[in-house]
DNA sequence: GGTTAATGCTATACTATATAGCATTTGGGA
DNA sequence: TCCCAAATGCTATATAGTATAGCATTAACC
Protein backbone atom coordinates (compact mmCIF):
# COMPACT_ATOMS: atom_id res chain seq x y z
CA UNK A 1 0.00 0.00 0.00
CA UNK A 2 2.21 2.52 1.15
CA UNK A 3 5.76 1.07 0.71
CA UNK A 4 7.23 4.90 -0.08
CA UNK A 5 6.28 5.96 3.15
CA UNK A 6 6.89 3.06 5.28
CA UNK A 7 10.39 2.53 4.39
CA UNK A 8 11.28 6.03 5.11
CA UNK A 9 13.30 5.92 8.69
CA UNK A 10 12.00 9.44 8.72
CA UNK A 11 8.47 9.06 8.50
CA UNK A 12 8.55 5.62 10.97
CA UNK A 13 10.31 7.93 13.47
CA UNK A 14 7.08 10.20 13.21
CA UNK A 15 4.51 8.50 13.38
CA UNK A 16 6.20 6.17 16.29
CA UNK A 17 7.04 9.02 18.32
CA UNK A 18 3.77 10.42 18.30
CA UNK A 19 1.98 6.70 18.70
CA UNK A 20 4.23 6.76 22.13
CA UNK A 21 4.20 10.35 22.82
CA UNK A 22 0.18 10.03 23.06
CA UNK A 23 0.39 7.01 25.08
CA UNK A 24 2.57 8.99 27.20
CA UNK A 25 0.28 11.93 27.45
CA UNK A 26 -2.72 9.77 28.02
CA UNK A 27 -1.23 7.54 30.98
CA UNK A 28 0.49 11.58 32.67
CA UNK A 29 -3.05 12.98 32.76
CA UNK A 30 -4.31 10.87 35.69
CA UNK A 31 -1.31 13.26 37.48
CA UNK A 32 -2.36 15.91 35.49
CA UNK A 33 1.20 16.04 34.34
CA UNK A 34 2.14 16.59 30.59
CA UNK A 35 5.51 14.91 29.36
CA UNK A 36 7.36 18.45 29.04
CA UNK A 37 6.32 18.85 32.83
CA UNK A 38 7.95 15.30 33.98
CA UNK A 39 10.72 15.96 31.89
CA UNK A 40 11.22 19.41 34.14
CA UNK A 41 10.32 17.84 37.48
CA UNK A 42 12.70 14.65 36.80
CA UNK A 43 15.83 17.66 36.07
CA UNK A 44 14.91 20.07 38.38
CA UNK A 45 15.15 16.51 40.81
CA UNK A 46 18.90 15.89 39.60
CA UNK A 47 19.94 19.46 39.28
CA UNK A 48 18.49 21.39 42.32
CA UNK A 49 18.70 25.12 41.50
CA UNK A 50 18.72 24.67 37.76
CA UNK A 51 17.40 28.04 36.08
CA UNK A 52 14.53 28.09 33.52
CA UNK A 53 17.15 29.06 30.82
CA UNK A 54 19.54 26.09 31.87
CA UNK A 55 16.44 24.04 31.99
CA UNK A 56 15.28 24.92 28.73
CA UNK A 57 18.63 24.75 27.33
CA UNK A 58 18.77 20.40 28.31
CA UNK A 59 15.10 19.90 27.65
CA UNK A 60 15.46 22.28 23.78
CA UNK A 61 12.54 24.27 24.69
CA UNK A 62 12.37 28.29 24.29
CA UNK A 63 13.22 30.43 27.00
CA UNK A 64 9.53 32.20 26.60
CA UNK A 65 8.04 28.70 26.86
CA UNK A 66 9.55 28.01 29.61
CA UNK A 67 7.90 30.91 31.82
CA UNK A 68 4.19 29.41 31.48
CA UNK A 69 5.20 25.90 32.72
CA UNK A 70 6.93 27.17 35.39
CA UNK A 71 4.16 29.09 36.67
CA UNK A 72 1.74 26.21 36.43
CA UNK A 73 3.99 23.86 38.08
CA UNK A 74 4.93 26.49 40.84
CA UNK A 75 0.98 27.28 40.95
CA UNK A 76 0.59 23.89 41.82
CA UNK A 77 2.88 23.89 44.62
CA UNK A 78 5.62 21.53 42.83
CA UNK A 79 8.30 23.53 42.41
CA UNK A 80 9.56 27.22 44.27
CA UNK A 81 11.79 29.62 42.93
CA UNK A 82 15.09 30.51 45.02
CA UNK A 83 16.35 33.39 43.89
CA UNK A 84 20.27 33.17 42.92
CA UNK A 85 20.94 37.13 41.78
CA UNK A 86 18.77 40.16 41.16
CA UNK A 87 17.52 38.83 37.52
CA UNK A 88 17.44 34.66 37.73
CA UNK A 89 16.29 32.40 39.92
CA UNK A 90 16.76 28.22 40.83
CA UNK A 91 13.96 25.49 40.88
CA UNK A 92 13.62 23.30 43.36
CA UNK A 93 10.96 20.42 44.19
CA UNK A 94 8.74 20.70 47.02
CA UNK A 95 7.81 17.74 49.04
CA UNK A 96 4.59 17.95 46.29
CA UNK A 97 6.51 17.81 43.63
CA UNK A 98 9.05 15.39 44.78
CA UNK A 99 5.52 12.91 45.14
CA UNK A 100 4.58 14.12 42.13
CA UNK A 101 7.84 13.34 40.13
CA UNK A 102 7.96 9.89 41.84
CA UNK A 103 4.66 9.18 40.65
CA UNK A 104 4.79 10.12 37.26
CA UNK A 105 8.75 8.07 37.29
CA UNK A 106 6.99 5.17 37.86
CA UNK A 107 4.21 5.62 35.32
CA UNK A 108 7.35 6.29 32.73
CA UNK A 109 9.06 3.52 33.30
CA UNK A 110 6.44 1.10 32.76
CA UNK A 111 5.55 2.76 29.74
CA UNK A 112 9.12 2.42 28.73
CA UNK A 113 9.35 -0.96 29.39
CA UNK A 114 6.63 -1.80 27.12
CA UNK A 115 7.31 0.07 24.71
CA UNK A 116 11.25 -2.03 24.11
CA UNK A 117 9.25 -4.93 23.99
CA UNK A 118 7.15 -3.81 21.28
CA UNK A 119 10.70 -3.92 19.49
CA UNK A 120 11.57 -7.00 18.18
CA UNK A 121 14.20 -8.71 20.06
CA UNK A 122 17.03 -8.75 17.94
CA UNK A 123 16.36 -4.63 17.47
CA UNK A 124 16.12 -3.65 21.07
CA UNK A 125 19.17 -2.71 21.73
CA UNK A 126 19.95 -0.51 18.76
CA UNK A 127 17.15 1.47 19.53
CA UNK A 128 18.55 4.29 22.28
CA UNK A 129 21.66 4.65 20.38
CA UNK A 130 20.25 4.86 17.25
CA UNK A 131 18.11 7.69 18.81
CA UNK A 132 20.29 9.31 20.46
CA UNK A 133 22.75 9.74 17.86
CA UNK A 134 19.53 11.23 15.78
CA UNK A 135 19.60 14.62 17.69
CA UNK A 136 22.72 14.94 19.27
CA UNK A 137 24.76 14.24 16.51
CA UNK A 138 23.14 17.52 14.73
CA UNK A 139 25.15 20.09 12.62
CA UNK B 1 24.08 15.62 33.29
CA UNK B 2 20.13 14.16 32.38
CA UNK B 3 21.13 10.88 32.72
CA UNK B 4 17.89 9.48 33.50
CA UNK B 5 15.66 11.18 30.50
CA UNK B 6 18.61 10.65 27.82
CA UNK B 7 18.65 6.51 28.62
CA UNK B 8 14.68 6.77 28.18
CA UNK B 9 13.95 5.35 24.20
CA UNK B 10 11.00 7.38 24.43
CA UNK B 11 12.64 10.31 25.22
CA UNK B 12 15.32 9.92 22.70
CA UNK B 13 12.56 9.82 20.44
CA UNK B 14 10.65 12.41 21.00
CA UNK B 15 14.06 14.65 20.57
CA UNK B 16 14.99 12.57 17.50
CA UNK B 17 11.49 13.13 16.14
CA UNK B 18 11.42 16.68 16.71
CA UNK B 19 14.63 17.01 15.13
CA UNK B 20 14.60 15.33 11.73
CA UNK B 21 10.83 16.86 12.13
CA UNK B 22 12.13 20.52 12.06
CA UNK B 23 14.93 19.70 9.32
CA UNK B 24 12.73 18.64 7.33
CA UNK B 25 9.96 21.23 7.26
CA UNK B 26 12.48 23.73 6.94
CA UNK B 27 13.99 21.73 3.59
CA UNK B 28 10.68 21.15 2.06
CA UNK B 29 9.77 25.18 3.37
CA UNK B 30 11.43 25.86 -0.58
CA UNK B 31 8.63 24.45 -2.21
CA UNK B 32 6.11 25.97 0.31
CA UNK B 33 5.22 22.33 1.37
CA UNK B 34 4.79 20.66 4.42
CA UNK B 35 5.71 17.31 5.88
CA UNK B 36 1.98 16.60 5.87
CA UNK B 37 1.37 17.47 2.40
CA UNK B 38 4.26 15.46 1.04
CA UNK B 39 2.95 12.35 2.65
CA UNK B 40 -0.72 13.24 1.07
CA UNK B 41 1.24 13.60 -2.60
CA UNK B 42 2.93 10.43 -2.50
CA UNK B 43 0.15 8.74 -1.73
CA UNK B 44 -2.36 9.99 -3.89
CA UNK B 45 0.52 9.41 -6.51
CA UNK B 46 0.73 5.49 -5.51
CA UNK B 47 -2.94 5.33 -5.14
CA UNK B 48 -4.76 7.66 -7.16
CA UNK B 49 -8.65 8.10 -6.29
CA UNK B 50 -7.90 7.65 -2.99
CA UNK B 51 -10.59 9.47 -0.75
CA UNK B 52 -9.92 12.18 1.97
CA UNK B 53 -10.89 9.25 4.09
CA UNK B 54 -8.87 6.62 3.26
CA UNK B 55 -5.98 8.67 2.98
CA UNK B 56 -5.98 10.39 6.71
CA UNK B 57 -6.59 6.89 7.77
CA UNK B 58 -3.27 5.78 5.82
CA UNK B 59 -1.64 8.83 7.54
CA UNK B 60 -3.13 8.78 10.67
CA UNK B 61 -4.49 12.19 10.15
CA UNK B 62 -8.65 13.41 11.09
CA UNK B 63 -10.79 13.45 9.09
CA UNK B 64 -11.66 17.10 10.04
CA UNK B 65 -8.26 17.92 9.39
CA UNK B 66 -7.91 16.53 6.20
CA UNK B 67 -10.49 18.74 4.70
CA UNK B 68 -8.25 22.29 5.10
CA UNK B 69 -5.16 20.77 3.52
CA UNK B 70 -6.95 18.92 0.47
CA UNK B 71 -8.38 22.22 -0.48
CA UNK B 72 -4.61 24.09 0.29
CA UNK B 73 -3.57 21.56 -2.53
CA UNK B 74 -6.27 21.48 -4.84
CA UNK B 75 -5.95 25.64 -4.28
CA UNK B 76 -2.52 25.76 -5.56
CA UNK B 77 -2.97 23.41 -8.56
CA UNK B 78 -1.44 20.34 -7.16
CA UNK B 79 -4.45 17.79 -7.14
CA UNK B 80 -7.65 17.52 -8.06
CA UNK B 81 -10.74 15.98 -7.17
CA UNK B 82 -12.60 13.63 -8.98
CA UNK B 83 -16.65 12.71 -7.83
CA UNK B 84 -16.76 9.14 -7.23
CA UNK B 85 -20.48 9.36 -5.96
CA UNK B 86 -22.75 11.65 -4.35
CA UNK B 87 -21.20 11.99 -1.35
CA UNK B 88 -17.06 11.10 -1.95
CA UNK B 89 -14.54 12.04 -4.42
CA UNK B 90 -11.00 10.48 -5.29
CA UNK B 91 -8.32 12.68 -5.22
CA UNK B 92 -5.76 12.67 -8.20
CA UNK B 93 -2.09 14.49 -9.01
CA UNK B 94 -2.51 17.09 -11.68
CA UNK B 95 0.87 17.85 -13.72
CA UNK B 96 1.59 20.55 -11.26
CA UNK B 97 1.21 17.72 -8.66
CA UNK B 98 3.11 15.21 -10.16
CA UNK B 99 5.97 18.03 -10.68
CA UNK B 100 5.75 18.86 -7.24
CA UNK B 101 5.91 15.82 -5.75
CA UNK B 102 9.43 14.84 -7.62
CA UNK B 103 10.94 17.89 -6.45
CA UNK B 104 9.77 16.94 -3.14
CA UNK B 105 10.32 13.27 -3.45
CA UNK B 106 14.43 14.39 -4.00
CA UNK B 107 14.58 16.34 -1.20
CA UNK B 108 13.03 14.16 0.72
CA UNK B 109 15.63 11.40 -0.01
CA UNK B 110 18.44 13.32 0.53
CA UNK B 111 17.25 14.04 3.90
CA UNK B 112 16.35 10.48 4.62
CA UNK B 113 20.20 9.44 3.49
CA UNK B 114 21.63 12.19 5.83
CA UNK B 115 19.77 11.16 8.59
CA UNK B 116 21.12 7.14 8.41
CA UNK B 117 24.73 8.73 8.30
CA UNK B 118 24.08 10.29 11.84
CA UNK B 119 23.41 6.84 12.64
CA UNK B 120 26.35 4.69 13.68
CA UNK B 121 26.52 1.72 11.54
CA UNK B 122 26.58 -0.56 13.70
CA UNK B 123 22.77 0.16 14.75
CA UNK B 124 21.96 1.45 10.94
CA UNK B 125 19.89 -1.52 9.92
CA UNK B 126 17.79 -1.86 12.93
CA UNK B 127 16.50 2.03 13.09
CA UNK B 128 13.48 1.04 10.56
CA UNK B 129 11.94 -2.33 11.67
CA UNK B 130 12.32 -0.99 15.27
CA UNK B 131 10.58 2.30 14.92
CA UNK B 132 8.28 0.41 12.48
CA UNK B 133 7.18 -1.78 15.32
CA UNK B 134 6.85 0.83 17.72
CA UNK B 135 3.44 2.30 15.80
CA UNK B 136 2.56 -0.39 13.79
CA UNK B 137 2.22 -3.26 17.16
CA UNK B 138 0.07 -0.88 18.83
CA UNK B 139 -2.64 -2.25 21.04
C1' DG C 1 -38.07 0.96 3.00
C1' DG C 2 -36.18 2.30 7.01
C1' DT C 3 -32.36 2.28 9.98
C1' DT C 4 -27.39 2.41 10.38
C1' DA C 5 -23.02 3.74 8.91
C1' DA C 6 -19.91 6.47 6.15
C1' DT C 7 -18.42 10.85 4.22
C1' DG C 8 -17.23 15.57 3.97
C1' DC C 9 -17.42 19.44 6.53
C1' DT C 10 -17.67 23.35 10.32
C1' DA C 11 -16.39 25.00 14.53
C1' DT C 12 -13.60 24.86 18.26
C1' DA C 13 -9.91 24.02 21.52
C1' DC C 14 -5.53 22.76 23.22
C1' DT C 15 -0.60 21.70 22.96
C1' DA C 16 3.77 22.50 21.14
C1' DT C 17 6.77 25.46 19.04
C1' DA C 18 8.91 29.73 17.23
C1' DT C 19 10.08 34.69 16.88
C1' DA C 20 10.43 39.60 18.07
C1' DG C 21 10.93 42.73 21.38
C1' DC C 22 11.45 44.72 26.20
C1' DA C 23 13.36 45.90 30.92
C1' DT C 24 16.49 44.63 34.17
C1' DT C 25 20.75 42.89 35.68
C1' DT C 26 25.23 40.97 35.21
C1' DG C 27 29.93 40.83 33.76
C1' DG C 28 33.96 41.92 31.18
C1' DG C 29 36.92 45.17 28.80
C1' DA C 30 38.63 49.77 27.96
C1' DT D 1 35.32 52.84 37.37
C1' DC D 2 32.46 53.31 33.68
C1' DC D 3 30.31 51.57 29.74
C1' DC D 4 28.66 48.29 26.63
C1' DA D 5 27.48 43.69 25.39
C1' DA D 6 25.38 39.63 26.89
C1' DA D 7 22.23 37.08 29.75
C1' DT D 8 17.76 36.55 31.97
C1' DG D 9 12.94 36.52 32.61
C1' DC D 10 9.07 37.91 30.48
C1' DT D 11 5.07 39.53 27.15
C1' DA D 12 2.79 39.12 23.05
C1' DT D 13 1.93 36.81 19.07
C1' DA D 14 1.74 33.43 15.29
C1' DT D 15 1.69 28.93 13.29
C1' DA D 16 1.34 23.85 12.96
C1' DG D 17 -0.42 19.72 14.64
C1' DT D 18 -3.88 17.30 16.79
C1' DA D 19 -8.37 16.19 18.89
C1' DT D 20 -13.49 16.22 19.63
C1' DA D 21 -18.42 17.27 18.93
C1' DG D 22 -21.81 17.88 15.91
C1' DC D 23 -24.23 18.35 11.30
C1' DA D 24 -26.25 17.29 6.58
C1' DT D 25 -26.08 14.35 2.89
C1' DT D 26 -25.51 9.98 0.86
C1' DA D 27 -24.69 5.00 0.72
C1' DA D 28 -25.34 0.45 2.29
C1' DC D 29 -27.43 -3.13 4.63
C1' DC D 30 -31.14 -5.94 6.66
Amino acid sequence: MNDFLTNLPGYNLRRASTAVQTQLTDALSHLSLRPADFSMLITIKNEPRVTPSELGKQLGIQRANMVNMVTRLEERGAVSRIALDGRSYGLELTQTGIDLCAQAQEIVETLESDLLMRVPPEHRDHLLPALHALWMNQN
